[in-house]
DNA sequence: TGCCAGGCCCTCTTTAGGGCCTT
């Protein structure tokens, strides 16, 4: 079996660190190459929304207001996570939130794989004129899954980036599902380059079968 | 009033700077 979590967030910001908190969160779980549970929530950190990202996002102070406390709605994310490896688009920002939300709800992160789209994107697909999360979508021809910067329109939309580049590094380099090791380790060797990390891991599969 | 983060990656680089990407 071979499982992830999508995982995306919408925020006040873009860091925590400023004071920036989560008011959505998304998760849509992967297996194989189908969608087999989701999670969705607003949340209600207590503190107040820009209107930039009012706008940007659609979500209101008026809709946190009404939902449930951060550290409940987190509580119940991570539960739905368990241990399952977490892949975001931009991991980095998400990764933040994750960790800083579990965090202020008292609660500490479970320690597991986080992979990125966005840079496994960029090593796979330098020819793609964007690496936004929709430039990506319109590239591959992924279908809509609604209003973008919404959080479940938008892990949808990276579950479907995931399963392409799955597909992709299968049918290009002969990777067969499960690749969770694979993934990760590009994550990890991003500097060295994907071609290297490629055969690296074809050499040690290699070497293991002998 | 103006600015605010962090990580990756490219290049006119590596003793650095700037663009991209996330909200």
């Amino acid at each position: 079996m071979t499982r992830w979590a999508v995982i995306d967030f919408e925020t006040t910001g873009l860091s925590p660190l400023n004071g920036d908190r989560a008011t959505e969160v998304a998760i849509v779980i992967v297996d194989e190459d189908a969608v087999v549970g989701r999670f969705q929530s607003l949340m209600n950190a207590g503190v107040a929304i820009p209107p930039f990202i009012e706008s940007l996002t659609g979500i209101s102070n008026a809709m946190v207001a009404a939902a449930p406390p951060a550290a409940e709605v987190m509580a119940e994310a991570a539960r739905f996570v368990g241990t399952v490896p977490l892949v975001a688009h931009n991991a980095a920002f998400d990764r933040r939130f994750w960790n800083a939300e579990l965090a202020l709800g008292g609660q500490r992160a479970t320690p597991v794989p986080f992979a990125c789209t966005l840079l496994l994107s960029r090593r796979i697909y330098p020819q793609a004129p964007s690496h936004k999360l929709g430039a990506l979508a319109d590239y591959h021809r992924l279908p809509a899954t609604g209003r973008a910067h919404r959080a479940l329109a938008d892990a949808e939309m990276a579950a479907a980036l995931l399963v392409r580049i799955r597909r992709d590094l299968q049918s290009r380099y002969g990777i067969e599902p499960p690749c969770h090791d694979l993934l990760v380790s590009l994550q990890e060797a991003q500097r060295r380059g994907l071609e290297t990390a490629l055969h690296r891991h074809l050499q040690a599969r290699a070497r293991a079968a002998a």
